[in-house]
DNA sequence: GAAAGTATAACAAACGTTTGCATTAAAATT
DNA sequence: AATTTTAATGCAAACGTTTGTTATACTTTC
């Protein structure tokens, strides 16, 4: 039995072999036009003969091409976040590149430590959703002083130009908040996320501005702000809206966490969903069509908001030669999915 | 104001800055201790006036270290998955590792391709779930050929020696099952997984000795194996075991969304849980704390699966001097969630 | 049959870092 | 004062690939 060699076999090696030089084996690897279909046939039979697996970091090192994202998320098991970061790696892996994940567990220190990593080049791009707890971005404008393309999604700076992927908040609060009204209710309540981020204050004026748009009033009392739209926040929330005098006909949850203890609550003290209390939800998540009755809520095309992002990120990638390093910003509609919280539409 | 400069500053250019060489720079910044606290303090402050972010690729490059982990998953978005890739990030990242993920989707054509894509030596080391198609791995004793440590989770092959970590089926299920036997069930039914794959038959055989072990019989017609323990495959078995004469007075299902899909079945059909019959599922997933009644469950330790996987890899990683590959199997514990789809224990 | 053109392949430099070894200068030892 | 020891830095090669330019050998063209 031959001895196994030591160390693994190059690019170089396959020239020596071939009494070629290494450039030749480079461009016939590559399927350069330069090289005829001979001896391109002769070095791809020789690699695989001789087991060649290309060096793909002497190549990032040369080209300056790295073919890898970085992707900050606040956490990965959380729904939403999963089913970006899997559209993502899923375009990505159409494409040629692939994805390095970070978890800032919503902490703006290791944010800040992740994109300085990120920045020692070993990614051609980044995309990332905001930690919770930052509010200063002068660690992401160094990155895009470097040129680093960065798209965000989801939760996004307001106050810096970049590429956003998003879903219309507002609109989507809108749309929910008309439904209920269109099925009849006219005592909305609204369970709003923390309103020092833009997406849960957009969720809250869409609420609002349906409810000004079919004339019916605002009560301040049925607005319930939570920290972190969590479930057992959600009970609480439910429970406080059952002691008031007068219950509301209708409720519009900011994310189907909330949406599923109201829905519970609700249950426990026999209160009849969707007749007596409607309830939308948002985000569609898979509880949302387990628990009984199945949930109204709005798709927030998480898996499609990780392909557009990448996407995005990928084209300005490759053409950045154009100087001119403008930015876009993408908004992907939702949809209202409708099941048994809420009433049929009236005729 | 300063025009910005083209390329990004690299070592040498500080060598220049401060005419020192090179290596003195590179391992002043790696805090070599052959180099005077004097000059390290320089070089680090002229690091960073100057803006220096070293090339992590170039230095990968030279050292063969790319502080880097590949992991492969079937998909990114379900729960159990997401829940062990963080526990590997969070690993990693405290040791310095970064991690860069690809989902097989199940495929066995997929996983070759990742697979070949990870040898090029991008990645010091791999975690792994099987695609639920491999049954060849050949793939994978290229990979274990080639020294790169790998390290399986959940599914893992069978006939295949190499580090894994797994939590106990068989003694999960055993223990899941003897639960309800313990609490009254005396006629029990299994919601199994596809049979092809290791752990799904470990749990059903858990259940059957745990049967064995109480002297109670194995009714094969309340065995109902589903193909990927989809919610929807649930609900079928649920239906037809309400077809059968006799209903069982429990079920363990091998895995939670069944099991939601059985509590939900027999919800209703006014078959009260657990006092007619008693559910317990597999996984510990956010619904089970969600459907009413909540479920009892194994918790299987997803993210602690994660933390073990990355630590042992790591491990493998950085002793990789010793010559004798061996491997290792751990199996974690897994604990039951005792909640309210079974009764309590008689006294 | 000489000039021009066209394939094909070779040359050589470069990318930015790390690292074994050599060198220098200063300090310690005799 | 001569020698050895120690500390700090420099030298130079190397890692495996890519790529602009140049060289060679053939064809074609008039």
């Amino acid at each position: 039995m031959k001895k196994k060699r030591e160390t693994r076999v190059t690019i170089t090696d396959l020239a020596e072999e071939l009494n070629l030089s290494a450039s030749t084996i480079s461009r016939a690897l590559a399927n350069h036009p330069g090289i005829s279909e001979a001896t391109k046939r002769m070095v791809n039979e020789k690699a695989e003969k001789l087991g060649f697996t290309p060096n793909s970091i002497a190549s990032s090192f040369r080209s300056k091409k790295t073919k890898s994202l970085g992707v900050i998320v606040p956490r990965i098991d959380i729904d939403f976040h999963s089913r970006v970061i899997s559209g993502i790696e899923e375009f990505a892996y159409k494409t040629g590149y692939h994805v390095t994940i970070f978890q800032s567990q919503d902490s703006y220190k290791r944010e800040k430590e992740i994109v300085k990593i990120l920045q020692t080049k070993m990614v051609e791009g980044i995309i990332m959703c905001l930690a919770m707890e930052t509010k200063n971005y002068d660690h992401l404008k160094k990155l895009t002083n470097s040129k680093i393309p960065l798209v965000f999604y989801d939760r996004t700076p307001d106050a810096f130009e970049t590429n956003k992927v998003m879903i219309n908040d507002f609109e989507s609060a809108y749309v929910a908040t008309e439904h209920l009204i269109q099925t009849g209710c006219k005592r909305l309540a609204h369970i709003a996320g923390n309103q020092s981020t833009g997406i849960f204050r957009s969720r809250l004026e869409g609420f609002k501005a349906a409810l000004k748009a079919n004339d019916l009033p605002i009560h301040e009392e049925l607005i319930k702000e939570t920290a972190n739209l969590r479930y057992e926040e959600g009970v609480k929330c439910a429970n406080e809206l059952l002691e008031l005098d007068e219950l509301p006909d209708g409720v519009f949850c900011a994310n189907d966490y909330t949406a599923a203890s109201m829905v519970q609550v609700l249950n426990k003290h026999k209160i009849s969903i969707p007749d007596q209390v409607a309830v939308v939800g948002f985000s569609d998540y898979p509880i949302s069509k387990i628990i009984e009755p199945n949930l109204t809520t709005i798709n927030d095309r998480a898996f499609q908001m990780g392909e557009a992002a990448a996407k995005l990120l990928i084209g300005q990638i490759e053409d950045s030669d154009s100087d001119i390093i403008d930015y876009q910003i993408i908004t992907l509609k939702t949809e209202l999915v409708i099941r048994e919280s809420t009433k049929g539409i009236a005729k």
